[in-house]
DNA sequence: CTGTTAGTTCTGCAAATACAGAACTAAAAA
DNA sequence: TTTTTAGTTCTGTATTTGCAGAACTAACAG
């Protein structure tokens, strides 16, 4: 396939995205191409020739990305090379997880309402609310899910 | 206020646990001791002190935190110290941000759609129905305030 | 057995990061 | 006016990151 500047431009900011989110920049890149590419499956050197970088680089991220459970690869009979694909699959599933993410911070929360003395009450109590929101949040996910479903039918 | 080691530790682990969503270290050290510390208010100096660092790191972290919006200073007749607060008030705007941060992604999955040709079918339906999803989910989050409330009450 | 293909692992380095320490600034105090 | 206080900005540096390139490996091909 080959890329319009339109293409690489989007990979880019698809790169630079996920970049904010942690992840080093190939990685981000890889995501992006695996996004835009016509067919779906990309082969691990067509990922090293239209982006332009190392093989070392390329497996290693590609490796980061298969242990995240973000990619998968396949086999072709006759065909040594490994054809690399997203997960789109399972959008929900991620989707839960980076939203559990978030509500992570509800651990540190209930810990630090442990320790403080009672001297800030209202902030404490701020605290409070907001783990409360979030324990709520939490149950809510599935909801979230079936109410979607519903709405779609 | 003296730290006890339990403090020390949960500063940190609340300092891991910003370094992983992307803040510099001691931005993170910086949240957890604001968020530990009894006074609610501590001052640049104690912040210095507690967290054994320079003073130009400290500077640096919380003019950081306060062109974030997380972080605010208040300061007392007769004593040039700022003291230094997180804003706690709003968690609710913050958390809301959160959502809408990760639901971004639905722009660029928008873009993919647009450029990629009807070769994989199955690939573009799903994508097609996660930015669906994200669509719904956009306007869920005030609901989703409403229903805590009324929980709550 | 030798060569080739497809990818991995190792080594090294250029660039970015995160901070220390010193020099500096602005305002209040003496 | 000089000094002190409280914090900022500048300069240098140790550490970390992200990748390139080379050496390596495993499997199949000739």
């Amino acid at each position: 396939m080959v890329l319009t500047e339109k293409h690489k431009e989007l990979i880019e900011r698809i790169g630079v995205f996920h970049e904010h989110k942690g992840m080093q920049p190939l990685v981000g890149r890889i995501i992006g191409l695996l996004l835009v590419h016509d067919e779906g499956e990309v082969s691990f050197d067509e990922i090293v020739e239209q982006l332009g970088v190392s093989k070392s680089a390329v497996s290693n991220a590609l490796t980061f990305l298969q242990a995240k459970g973000r990619c998968v690869y396949s086999t072709r009979p006759g065909d040594r090379k490994r054809y690399f694909a997203l997960k789109v699959s399972d959008w929900k599933e991620d989707f839960t997880k980076e939203l559990e993410n978030i509500a992570e911070i509800q651990k540190f929360i209930d810990e630090v309402l442990e320790v403080r003395t009672d001297k800030t009450p209202e902030f404490n109590c701020r605290m409070r609310d907001f783990s409360n929101f979030l324990d709520f949040f939490k149950k809510e996910i599935p909801a979230l899910f079936e109410r979607f479903k519903k709405q779609q039918a």
